[in-house]
RNA sequence: GGCCCGGUGGUCUAGCGGUUAGGACGCCUCCCUUUCAAGGAGGAAAUCGCGGGUUCGAGUCCCGUCCGGGCUACCA
């Protein structure tokens, strides 16, 4: 049988990356195997639907380039048998539920129950105070007689369908992960399938689709392993089989907690604004709680699906770790091709969201500055539009030093920008030496003159040791750093003379007049 | 409270009865070098949560215990 696997999320937020690890798990494996992956919307809860919700879950998905074959958004296949509709509300509407509730009825596996808030409340606190488990082990309803139904019926009360487990059984699951574990049924309360409202539950629509979509591995969190034995139960009653059930620890934040808003940036899309690669992302997140046989990390998206196998699978759960996700994004960077590099920078720096997302930082105490950054960002993609290869050229000198595509901003401004912005403290450093003055009027006399064409990183290599020798300096080191100074405005870079080859005799020229007036008289 | 899951350097992890407990991030040192990176070579950092067993031998198996987490909704 083939695999058929499904990431199924409820709109109710935009995905974070436990979600969307999830999600890519799914995609791993579908095409590890050579199966489908299902993309469902389980959109029972009305209360709780968040609207544009399903657009941040497919855009997500996109992002980090899970890919799905049947659901919203997925290219439909001529010919091929269609499991929708995707959406459980549809699906609801759809009538696709009610005939297998019905059937548990029928078959006494299921039953009305009509209590209201009020009881369950106050059966709750019964048992808390009892220190009993509490829940719904039969209440009123589980064994009420078929009269008694009619009767709530005909006064019009709203009811539920819960489902009936068995009791003094040993319930097993069989998780993939974790392997076997055993649940007392006495312990588990009769959940809800049917809703006063008539939608069904998760516990219902989730079992039902996955066996309606012939789902055979169903990867979810941990969150729900203690409701496992109410599905097997489920599965069971219906005479149908269970998938295998593999259940991924927690993704937490720093300090161990749970990741949460107060840890930064955690929905996924955040990370696509701060400037992270979909790829460099999903690598990151599937060695949470994965790992590829051997020493590999640094891996595309097709060679982690070639090496993923659900026994790598972790069962304790891992730390969101920002710093090794910077190194991994720097590694993604530099195994791109410098064209494609530019690309995603350019679009990088057009998307909206960039610049929202930056501008809302305070500049300082962090590394970057959010204004340069823009700034550098904006100006590189304006510079790519009408000289593509001049922009290339300065990413290709940036790309190893740079981890993420918002980097390449302030990385490559001082390529793009009309007049140098000076670092007040590479200007302390270097223009208050004594012969940096000759220096850059030796270089410019140079410059204007009437030199031998100046075409390649050699001739500004010897270009820059003739004004070393010209002014009598032992090292080389008095005549490169003033001269990075007065073409960057900064003290750190690409190698100068690879630099000076990018920007040209003319514009070294101009910079190098304008550093002159900056020099201390 | 009850039930369930988890526990190897700060972090991600390898390990599947016998290893000097391996790798990666981060940190430190050195090399390379015009700076910063990248790259290379080293280093500090884990009594494998703790305590008992089983065994010639335990991170690996068993029990207990502690700590962390999850569930305990007509939410998913």
């Amino acid at each position: 049988m083939s695999v058929r696997v499904r990431y199924a999320p409820s709109p109710t937020g935009s995905p974070h990356v436990g979600n969307i690890r999830t999600a890519l798990y799914n995609h791993l494996f579908a095409k590890r195997f050579g199966g489908v992956n299902i993309l469902r919307i389980e959109d029972t809860d009305r209360a709780r639907a968040i609207e544009g919700c399903e657009e941040d879950i497919i855009e997500s998905l996109r992002y980090v380039g899970v890919l799905w074959q049947e659901g919203p958004g997925a290219a439909a296949v001529p010919g091929r048998h269609d499991f929708g509709p995707y959406r459980q509300s549809e699906r609801k509407e759809a009538g696709i539920y009610e005939p297998h509730w019905r059937r548990l009825l029928e078959e006494g596996n299921a039953y009305w129950a009509f209590d209201t808030e009020d009881e369950l409340k106050e059966m709750r606190a019964i048992q808390e105070a009892n220190k009993q488990s509490t829940g719904y082990f039969g209440g009123t309803w589980r064994e009420a007689t078929p009269s008694q139904i009619e009767q709530a019926q005909r006064e019009g009360k709203p009811g539920v369908v819960r489902l009936k487990i068995p009791r003094g059984k040993t319930i097993v699951i069989e998780d993939a992960v974790r392997g076997r574990i055993e649940y007392d049924s006495n312990l588990v309360d009769d959940p809800v399938l049917i809703k006063a409202d008539g939608m069904p539950t998760y516990h219902f629509a989730a079992m039902v689709d996955d066996h309606l979509m012939e789902v055979t591995h169903i990867f979810r969190g941990e969150e729900w392993i203690s409701s496992a034995p109410k599905h097997v139960t489920l599965f069971k009653a219906l005479g149908w089989t269970s998938p295998i059930m593999v259940h991924l620890p927690v993704i937490n934040g720093r300090d161990g907690k749970k990741l949460s808003k107060r840890h930064g940036d955690t929905a996924c899309l955040d990370f696509r604004r701060a400037g992270f690669q979909g790829e460099a992302l999903a690598n990151f997140i599937a060695l949470i709680g994965w790992a590829p046989g051997g020493d590999r990390e640094v891996m595309s998206m097709d060679e982690m699906a070639e090496a993923f196998d659900i026994r790598g699978i972790q069962p304790s759960s891992g730390v969101f770790d920002l710093e090794k996700l910077n190194w991994m994004s720097g590694m993604h960077i530099r195994r791109t091709t410098p064209d494609d590099l530019l690309s995603s920078i350019c679009e990088y720096a057009d998307r909206g969201e960039t610049e929202a997302y930056w501008s809302g930082r305070p500049p300082g105490e962090g590394e970057p500055n959010p204004r340069l950054r823009l700034k550098g960002l904006r100006l590189l993609s304006a510079r790519a539009k009408d000289d593509r290869s001049y922009a290339l050229e300065a990413v290709k000198l940036e790309q190893e030093r740079v981890t993420n595509l918002a980097g390449f901003g302030e990385a490559c401004l001082f390529f793009v920008q009309p007049e140098v912005e000076f670092d007040p403290k590479a200007v302390d450093k270097w223009f208050g030496e004594p012969h940096v003055r000759a220096l850059f009027e030796w270089l410019l006399s140079r410059l204007e003159g009437p030199v031998s064409s100046l075409d390649s990183v050699e001739k500004y290599e010897a270009l820059l040791r003739e004004a070393q020798g010209a002014l009598s300096l032992e090292k080389l080191g008095p005549v490169v750093h003033p001269v990075r100074v007065a073409l960057t405005g900064k003290t750190t870079g690409p190698g100068l003379f690879e630099l000076m080859n990018v920007l040209g005799k003319d514009e070294v020229a101009k910079r190098l007049a304008a550093a002159l007036k900056e020099l201390p008289s």
